[in-house]
DNA sequence: GTCTATATTTAGATAGAC
DNA sequence: GTCTATCTAAATATAGAC
């Protein structure tokens, strides 16, 4: 009975925390971290203002936690990297999967592109350690497919910016590519055609045959 | 007489405004619209606040005017591309002047960056008539290219964005790339390098040869 | 766990002396 | 043209009844 009311109380917590972090990502992202107000997170979320400081104690708090939802979902994406036995593989589904986010989660890229683009307030511990090894990782992997001569010798590091560049961008700046499109959102069709530009270019111009 | 004194004022206008732009483009680009503060930008540019109201009405008008400043600068780089005889060159430069102008004006990119992820409230108009225009002439002139066949037929939309993303990525994510360079600016050797590697993995990528 | 009312701080903007 | 003092609005955050 004390269980059951526990975990009544516990799922009540879990839901409207996801509700508030989902209009706080939303909010965060359409408007910057010193745009955005409570009290319009709160309005997105539907709830009053003073909810959202019930869970999420300050402004910062909640930001934070946005943050770091959005970097779990790249981390994940990272592993296609790994799990591959060569180039072609490893590239193109690194490049697929980076594009899927771009598509699926537009607003987490943002809050991350603003995050950096002011010196990294919140994650500027976690660029420093966690991305830096992963980085590190990927070129020691793509110098060993340029030493078995599977690719072109070109700097891996430019490479992955490149890739983060151009997925990225197909969210950070999806607006501009909306309004370019006649102020209509890319539809599937115009998904795949990206995709497989982007895919084709970096590949050939490294110098890997798609499989 | 009369005239000597007005030259001199408008001389100090003319060099007060130049002040207060240089610091507003700084703090705009570092703590976006919402965050910066008329307060922090009189700090930075050294006068008081109030002097700032007194050249620009309000932090809108002088938020127009250095995002206005910024898209003059690109306007200039796109120039390369029509003065150009073919795709290794035009291309080629194209790529080469926006690296300069992320290495030379960071801040600018950033707040452009920032506008259009905030849905563009002050340069939607431009983006609809002037970019757009600009777009499509530009894709026009790959579209010859290709049938001419001097370079491989890729979406000559999606070869703009990645390359718009690439070259603006080095400013936007400034901080981050210097985080992953120990911390450190890229220098004159490493800005060689990046350039050549952007350069070469487009224009191989499109099946075009360098001069 | 919810929500109204409010305390406190800080922002944008202006008045008015110099 | 400069700058101190100040107004007003809006933001974060909390108190306390329910």
């Amino acid at each position: 009975m004390a269980d059951t009311a526990r975990n009544r109380k516990k799922n009540i917590r879990a839901e409207n925390e996801a509700l508030i972090l989902q209009a706080a990502e939303k909010v965060f992202a359409e408007a910057g971290y010193g745009g955005a107000t409570m009290q319009l997170i709160a309005d997105v979320a539907g709830l009053p203002k003073a909810n959202l400081h019930y869970y999420f104690p300050t402004k910062d708090e909640l930001y934070r936690r946005v943050v770091e939802t959005i970097f779990q979902i790249w981390l994940d994406a990272a592993n296609v990297f790994e799990n591959s036995d060569g180039p072609a593989e490893g590239i193109g589904a690194y490049i697929d999967a980076k594009m899927e986010i771009s598509r699926r989660h537009p607003a987490g890229s943002k809050v991350w592109a603003s995050e950096v683009m002011h010196r990294a307030p919140v994650i500027q511990e976690w660029l420093e350690s966690t991305l830096n090894v992963w980085t590190d990782g990927r070129i020691a992997l793509i110098e060993s497919w340029i030493a078995e001569g599977r690719m072109d010798p070109v700097d891996p590091r430019h490479l992955l910016y490149m890739i983060w560049a151009t997925t990225q961008h197909y969210a950070d700046f999806g607006h501009q590519i909306e309004t370019l499109n006649n102020g209509a959102p890319l539809d599937d069709a115009q998904w795949e055609t990206a995709k497989t530009n982007v895919r084709r270019i970096i590949l050939k111009g490294i110098g890997v045959s798609p499989d």
